[in-house]
DNA sequence: TGTACATCAGTGAACGCGCGTTCACTGATGTAC
DNA sequence: TGTACATCAGTGAACGCGCGTTCACTGATGTAC
């Protein structure tokens, strides 16, 4: 009946969702134009309404991607003490440099709470999923407030991603991700496995 | 000679600033329009290159700016733990709810790392001078990396304010802006002089 | 199996709009005499 | 003190451009018979 099979067109959905995520996250929401993605999806920018009613809600549907796949990542962690391998892997040098492949949190954040309820509200299903992973990671006994306390943290390493991205002095930028895994794991009550180096003064 | 004062130019010049200042912060760097600026200061868009050699120029004069300002907050803090103050204030509902007379680091962190090395310099400046400020409230002994620490710590600040601004769900927030007090109190090795108080569970 | 048809994802040009920037012009002012 | 002049902050229209969105059209496909 139709050109396509229904798998077809999901499939260039889904597509442009995740080529959208990276164009989003290196150049931000605003900067991102609709043009730019649907060619890096390999189509051109008349096909975009076949797929979004509007840029609106393709950026939900990206929010909500991105999360999905950090929780997925979250979950997919392994070894003795995940949760302090994530809070490493998280405040990474790699992680720093690779925005486009990188946390949604710390790419998109002030940008998504100047937008429409839509989008926050994507944002805040998809980021309370990503908390619960968070928990599932950590032993028990779970410290009280656990969920907005393992959220606040979350929000925490985003803005010193967010920092050690925006400076332009290296070595400052090295010591906050130092800095941050040493706050982060304190407040998970993450015991470190290995210490925290200090390579400034 | 000229039609108007030195003063009076570097008046106007300091006008739009600030205005700008507030506009970015409410909208960000990039929906913030050079024409609806020069409104907010009173004039028209033409005047604009009068006092700025473009946009970016003047975003890195609005960044400097506020991070001075910040700065001169930080350092008008008094009473027995002025850094205690200075972590409750900054993570409260009132700067959650008025980006626009509040921090920087909050509003705009995930755009100036996209912006040119112009506007990111400028951020690095600034940035230091207010963790230089946030030190001369701590009591000796300042901890090792005193420096990075703080910075981390205002990165983590600034994170949890932009999720606590993000979310949709308001007790989420309020708990966000409370577990944030409690983990940036224990990054900078404050003991609270009140309790941090759980409204979740 | 072969053929005519209906479907609709995708094309590509065009729309109005707001952006950052430019520019010819204005007119209130301080200075020169 | 009075007057002619030079200055330049500010005006407001216009520039080219890229944005999000619309739309007439295309053509490869699955279905009907």
């Amino acid at each position: 009946m139709a050109r396509y099979t229904a798998e077809h067109k999901s499939a260039t959905r889904q597509r442009i969702v995740e080529r959208a995520g990276h164009r989003f996250k290196t150049h931000g929401l605003s900067r991102a134009g609709v043009t730019a993605v649907m060619s890096d999806a390999g189509l051109t920018n008349g096909a975009f309404y076949a797929h979004f009613a509007s840029k609106d809600d393709l950026v939900a549907a990206v929010v909500t991607e991105q999360l999905d796949r950090q929780r997925n990542w979250i979950a997919s962690l392994t070894g003795r003490k995940p949760a302090e391998s994530l809070v490493r892997e998280y405040l990474s040098p790699a992680h720093r440099d690779d925005p486009a492949s990188g946390c949604p949190s710390a790419a998109l954040l002030d940008e998504i709470d100047k937008s429409t309820g839509q989008i926050r509200d994507a944002y805040t299903a998809g980021i309370r999923d990503v908390a619960d992973a968070i928990l599932g990671l950590l032993g028990e006994p779970r410290p009280e407030a656990a969920h907005a306390t393992v959220l606040a943290t979350v929000a925490a390493m985003a803005g010193t991603l967010q920092m050690a991205r925006a400076v332009t002095d290296p070595d400052l930028s090295d010591a906050l991700l130092e800095r941050g895994v040493a706050i982060a794991l304190a407040a998970l009550g993450i015991e470190p496995m290995q210490p925290v180096t200090h390579t400034d003064h």
